[in-house]
RNA sequence: CGGGGAGUAGCGCAGCCUGGUAGCGCAUCUGCUUUGGGAGCAGAGGGUCGUAGGUUCGAAUCCUAUCUCCCCGACCA
């Protein structure tokens, strides 16, 4: 019998297990603001890897980064129909600018908004920039010259979701957005390809999410987009979430912004315009998709430190002999190059007890975590723990003692190994559990707590009142339609719902 | 936003029904012992009981309002 470092199992309650880790492994707390959640520096040593690596392949791209306003006008808002009745419902607005003491009988000198400071026009704090950036986009944009105009910009946003969870949906969350004008469809369409294929290989490379990039159907696209693709992971309890997403925003966004270039022959042309963004949210994934009944496991690319070495002081002499021993070898280990970058060492010289440091970072899901004792010391070894593999097959904790030069020169592979083992786990489960052979959508995710995975079917992309039908007979399943992979098989026979041509597949199953 | 549950020490909880101003376990601190590994014994510190009102001689406990969290639903790029 394992003794697991978390008190809930993902089997026994996987909702308290999720949440668990997150307070066992220091990623983040609540704030006592609704919704909105204090991301502490383990968690968000995690957001600021992701940030490097997508930021990287955000500039390969050729995308520029540049901020724009956290507060819009109410009047960019409302110029997009469909993005108002998207959004409209979760938008937070700042109506005043200055508080007073309320000295009215009964106010108790409380601060209260200024009513001769009311705003003359309301600001909504964005939800997402398309409007903003659209505003910019219609002044930078003169001439087919001006064209591709690609823009991306680090911030927060706020919906103020009715039910948020951490990281999955919280009020406030981090992204990254990318936005961009293009003189046709076609040039608009590859820049969100482009967007897609950078959030796939973000997520598979360094999150190790295996995904599922493919194209949203009519009904899940984003507010006032024309077509929007994602890119989707499956978490251990069989439920997709969406990663990522990349929308050809058409000509909507541009005719509402006055985004318009002047052609080769002299005419005014809108410009079609896209959108794309990765968010915070994909830190729940990685929880949901490595973590174990002993905390999170984090892939070594967005560890904040890959390797943690845990000096066993004793309070005695030889304490400073294990702390020399252990300097020089975080030294010799930072001096290496892993997936391209420096190697991440870690010293953990804190006053807390061996033990208390260990689970410490078993839970925090540090990949490699050296104890090194005054036997370490004088026999030049390291005993080394991997989180991918904690336990030995009699339930102890598989700490192997390695010669330091040995460990010294595999660290690099060993953390390639890692990485590459959490990926190959995660993606066999994804492959294991997609069912193409479900003729009963019911029976098959008949049971509440069944691990169910998802499945994909083949249909007609019927539209309208059919589509409605459609929809309306999985959400009584609670089931929704993920997206049409763009690497599945060609149709080939009827549609699943019409019993029409099928004309592609599609991804159902259930969701974060 | 609707239904349900909860908020008491860093964490997990008891006390509330039947008001008399706080207790347990873990963690923390000190000492001794132990020492290849999630230690043992002894002692100690730490809480305006989510917040604001009200009832009362007296409120963690009763009443009202409010904030936050969790679960289900509706909603959701």
């Amino acid at each position: 019998m394992i003794k697991h470092a978390l008190s809930v199992t993902r089997q026994a309650d996987f909702a308290a297990w999720y949440q668990d880790v997150i307070a066992e492994a220091d990623l983040a707390e609540e704030s006592g603001v609704r919704g909105c959640m204090v991301i502490k520096p383990w968690g968000y040593g995690i957001w600021e890897r992701i940030q490097t690596i997508m930021d990287a392949g955000i500039k390969d791209m050729g995308v520029q980064n540049c901020y724009f306003p956290l507060f819009i006008p109410l009047s960019f808002f409302e110029k997009e129909a469909d993005h108002v009745d998207g959004f409209a419902k979760e938008m937070a607005v700042v109506t005043h600018h200055r508080l007073i003491q309320d000295r009215s009988p009964g106010g108790g000198g409380k601060l209260i908004p200024d009513p001769e400071a009311k705003l003359e026009e309301p600001l909504i704090v964005r939800p997402t920039s398309e409007t903003v950036i659209g505003a910019a986009m219609s002044r930078w944009v003169q001439s087919w010259r001006d064209l591709p105009l690609r823009v991306n910009q680090w911030a927060n946003v706020v919906r103020w979701e009715m039910r948020t969870r951490m990281f999955l949906r919280t009020a406030e969350f981090l992204w990254q957005e990318g936005h961009s004008a293009h003189d046709s469809k076609e040039d608009a369409l590859a820049e969100t390809m482009r967007a897609l294929e950078l959030y796939r290989s973000v997520a598979e490379d360094a999150l190790a999410l295996p995904v599922i990039a493919g194209e949203k159907p009519e009904n899940e696209r984003f507010p006032g987009a024309a077509a929007t693709f994602s890119i989707e992971a499956m978490m251990q309890d069989g439920k997709a979430l969406q990663a990522g997403t990349s929308h050809y925003l058409g000509t909507g966004f541009a005719e509402a912004a006055n985004i318009r270039f002047q052609d080769k022959d002299g005419g005014h042309s809108l410009c079609h315009t896209v959108s794309w963004g990765f968010s915070t949210r994909t830190i729940g994934a990685v929880i949901m998709t490595h973590g174990d009944d002993d905390g999170l496991r984090c892939p070594p690319r967005i560890a904040p430190h890959q390797i943690v070495i845990v000096p066993m002081l004793r309070d005695n002499e030889e304490d400073q002999a294990i702390l020399d021993y252990c300097a020089s070898l975080q030294a010799e280990l930072k001096a290496l190059d892993a997936f391209r970058e420096p190697l991440r060492v870690h010293l953990d010289a804190g006053a807390n007890k061996a033990q208390t440091k260990r689970w410490g970072w078993v839970k925090k899901g540090a990949p490699i975590i050296l104890e090194i004792g005054p036997r370490d010391v004088a026999g030049g070894n390291v005993a080394v723990i991997r989180r991918d593999r904690l336990y030995k097959d009699d339930g102890k904790l598989d700490s192997a003692f390695t010669p330091r030069g040995e460990f010294v020169a595999a660290a690099v592979a060993t953390l390639g190994e890692i990485q590459g083992n959490l990926y190959a786990e995660a993606k066999e489960r994804l492959h294991a559990n997609i069912r193409r052979d479900v003729t009963d959508l019911a029976a098959h995710y008949a049971g509440e707590d069944k691990f169910t995975g998802w499945v994909e079917v083949q249909w007609s992309r019927p539209t309208g009142g059919v589509l409605d039908g459609i929809v309306e007979q999985l959400k009584a399943l609670k089931l929704t339609m993920r997206n049409t992979p763009l690497d599945a098989a060609p149709a080939d026979g009827a549609c699943f719902f019409t019993g029409e041509p099928a004309v592609e597949r599609v991804l159902i199953g259930r969701t974060y």
